[in-house]
RNA sequence: GGGCCCAUAGCUCAGCAUGGAUAGAGUGUUGGACUUCUAAUCCAAUGGUCAAGGGAUCGAAGCCCUUUGGGCCCGCCA
């Protein structure tokens, strides 16, 4: 509860007072004021200006005599603003010891929005012919970022990633191999991935363009794909396998972990395609053209003047966006679930389990991957389809937000990052192609923010040994990623320059991690353990204050990344428990005070800072070294 | 032609959901602070017709409409 529970005893009271007044359904707002206007804000005297027939102020008054006969634990005293606002100023000394003493608790933090309910994140999802780019990155950090706040807020998460494994582009990656003789072993010990990416799959599709007589090859290995027994099936599973298990040591390394893979060529052959389409038929949200341009079709109408959708072509194949509907549907637990599980071969970091889907029946293992809800992490480019799957689903579950597309803009290149690879923009910011050949790889982003922060830290640490500047460096560098991906709106495109993206000054995961750097070094330092018997009427200065106050706000602030599905805004808080710390550090001392009480306290908001920016940075992935 | 998104300081972005006080950060530039709990830090200065116009409101960066500029999507491809 932390800085709620005050927020709380004041919107009590406030309602009391109105109930008193015979006033109803006015919602107030009772906010973390801003710096300079007390502690808590409440806009009430505003919303109750017109049906009073009074000034803002005027009503502000009246509410704050009314407030000093409330019982009131946390408030020490209110005021009205003459702008109109109603002011609260908190008994310090009562909240310093709430919040401390809860920052203390392993829970500190939890809000219970899920009620231990079901939800289902898929991200990442990535075609398993290349390496993940920077693009990719943005994607599965959002997701994982997300899970791992909706844990927070007692959902009960279920992390997938849907792995299309039966596409065009996986059957231009076995042309390669097959027809134009590429070596199954990447060279100089390259990533398999990589390879596939930037050699096989490149190179190939650059022949197309040249010679177009090569469609017939490419059309027949797609047909050939569809037969699970045939060889080249067998042989494009073995390759986007290998593909598949790169793509996720590129993710676990990040901190990324899900909780089950599931293939796109296995819901194809599970036959839960003919069930949906059967259902669809059946609530008439499909209608047969028996004329115009879709002639012989299955479509879904357009709504307004949208155009309609094929969903079966008049040859009777499903389209692409068929093949999603199932998949929602099976998330949700619409659908008999055709699957069964088995444990993948590599084991995933944290020893969290990960399963994989699986047909054979051998399998006896029986899970449940689905959710009450569904969010689906996919970039807004695929708006328009997103939307029809989730008008489909609000019908099938009558509720109209149980599937959510989360969008989000996507990563483009700077002009200067394209250039870098051989492209000239004449300025402008250029959209990736895996096809052109033109991104960035995160493993390689990853490496150069190793190499710098390896530099750097081994600057400030000469004494340090090598594996734990290695470790030290990872940390940092992952964090550094993360941070970048996460910190703005989802809606804002990311413009992503090589150079920039090692800049690790001002708003950077590791302004925050030496935030918590110096904290650790203050603890252990102390060489004693801080005691929570603290005098808070000691803890007077503006620093001082400002770090609990903002420790306090925690729990608020997941409730509003929860609510808005806005991950950024953890990223926000992180950044702003560091800045206030960095603040109360460079203003109070607080080792070698000769005040042994006061050490005590200040000890202890130091310890509270620390573990409470742990958690905060926790939601985020990231992990902060106790040196850097 | 239809649809979605963006526009706030030189640059990158918060704030907009739920209208109300003094529009905030970072970066850049300029100046200052390491014999001190780590300067990946801090302090200060600098920098804004909140794209434009209109509307509703006692009150708009925020809501509604229009316009402009930019990005993306709209295949019997995936």
């Amino acid at each position: 509860m932390a800085f709620k529970s005050i927020i709380d005893e004041i919107e009590n009271n406030l309602n009391k007072i109105l109930n008193d007044l015979s006033i109803s359904d006015v919602k107030f707002t009772v906010e973390p004021s801003k710096p300079g206007f007390g502690d808590v804000s409440s806009n009430i005297s505003f919303l109750l200006s017109k049906q009073l027939k009074k000034s803002p102020k005027d009503i502000a008054e009246m509410i704050s005599e009314k407030y000093q006969h409330c019982s009131n634990t946390l408030v020490l005293k209110t005021e009205a603003h003459q702008s109109g606002y109603l002011n609260f100023f908190a008994n310090w000394k009562k909240l310093n010891q709430l919040i401390l003493s809860e920052s203390y608790l392993d829970e500190f933090g939890d809000v219970d929005i899920g009620k231990n309910s079901t939800i289902v994140v898929e991200h990442t999802s990535v075609n398993p012919n290349k390496a993940l780019h920077i693009g990719h990155i943005r994607n599965i950090i959002i997701g994982d970022t997300l899970s791992r706040i909706l844990k927070k807020a007692n959902y009960k998460v279920s992390v997938l990633n849907y792995i299309d494994d039966s596409g065009l582009q996986v059957a231009d990656l076995i042309v390669g191999f097959k027809h134009f003789g590429f070596d199954q072993e990447p060279p100089n010990g390259k990533k398999f991935d990589h390879y596939c990416g930037d050699d096989v799959y490149v190179k190939t599709t650059e022949k197309y363009e040249s010679d177009s007589s090569l469609e017939e090859i490419r059309k027949n290995i797609l047909k050939e794909l569809e037969d699970s027994n045939s060889d080249t099936a067998k042989f494009a599973n073995k390759i986007t396998r290998r593909v598949l298990v790169n793509q996720l040591e590129t993710c676990w390394n990040l901190s990324v972990s899900y909780d089950c893979l599931n293939f796109e060529s296995q819901i194809i052959r599970s036959g839960l395609w003919s069930k949906i389409f059967e259902k669809i038929k059946g609530m008439n949200l499909v209608e047969f053209e028996n004329e115009g341009k879709n002639v012989g079709c299955w479509v879904i109408r357009g709504v307004d003047k949208e155009e309609d959708k094929i969903i079966v072509r008049s040859n009777g194949t499903a389209t692409y966006i068929a093949k999603d509907i199932p998949y929602a549907a099976w998330k949700l637990g619409l659908v008999e679930d055709p699957f069964h599980y088995q444990k993948y071969e590599k084991k995933q970091p944290h020893s969290r389990v990960l399963w994989q889907t699986t047909l054979d029946s051998n399998n006896e293992s029986v899970k449940n991957f689905t959710g009450e809800k569904v969010i689906t992490v996919i970039d807004s480019r695929q708006a328009r389809l997103q939307k029809i799957i989730t008008s489909l689903m609000a019908k099938f579950k009558s509720v109209s937000d149980a599937y959510v597309h989360l969008s989000y803009e996507s990563v483009t290149l700077s002009a200067e990052t394209a250039k870098s690879l051989g492209l000239d923009t004449d300025g402008k910011q250029a959209q990736m192609s895996g096809r052109r050949g033109l991104y960035v790889n995160a493993d390689s982003v990853y490496d150069l923010l190793k190499k710098k922060t390896i530099e750097e830290t081994k600057k400030r640490n000469p004494e340090m040994d090598s594996s734990e500047i290695e470790k030290i460096a990872h940390h940092i560098s992952v964090g550094t990623l993360r941070y970048e991906m996460i910190k703005q709106d989802l809606d804002k495109i990311i413009t992503f320059d090589l150079t920039k993206s090692l800049s690790l000054d001002g708003d950077t995961a590791p302004y925050i991690q030496y935030a918590h750097a110096r904290a650790t070094r203050i603890l252990e330092k102390s060489e004693r353990s801080p005691s929570i018997e603290v005098d808070f009427s000691l803890l007077q200065e503006k620093s001082e204050l400002d770090l609990i106050k903002t420790i306090g706000l925690f729990d608020i602030h997941v409730r509003d990344a929860v609510n808005n599905l806005s991950p950024k805004v953890i990223a926000r808080y992180c950044h702003d428990l560091a800045v206030v710390f960095n603040s109360f550090y460079e203003h109070v001392k607080v080792l070698e005070l000769s005040d042994a009480q006061l050490e005590n306290s200040r000890l202890c908001i130091v310890n509270s800072f620390k573990i409470t920016l742990e958690k905060a940075l926790d939601l985020l992935g990231i992990v902060a070294p106790d040196r850097m």
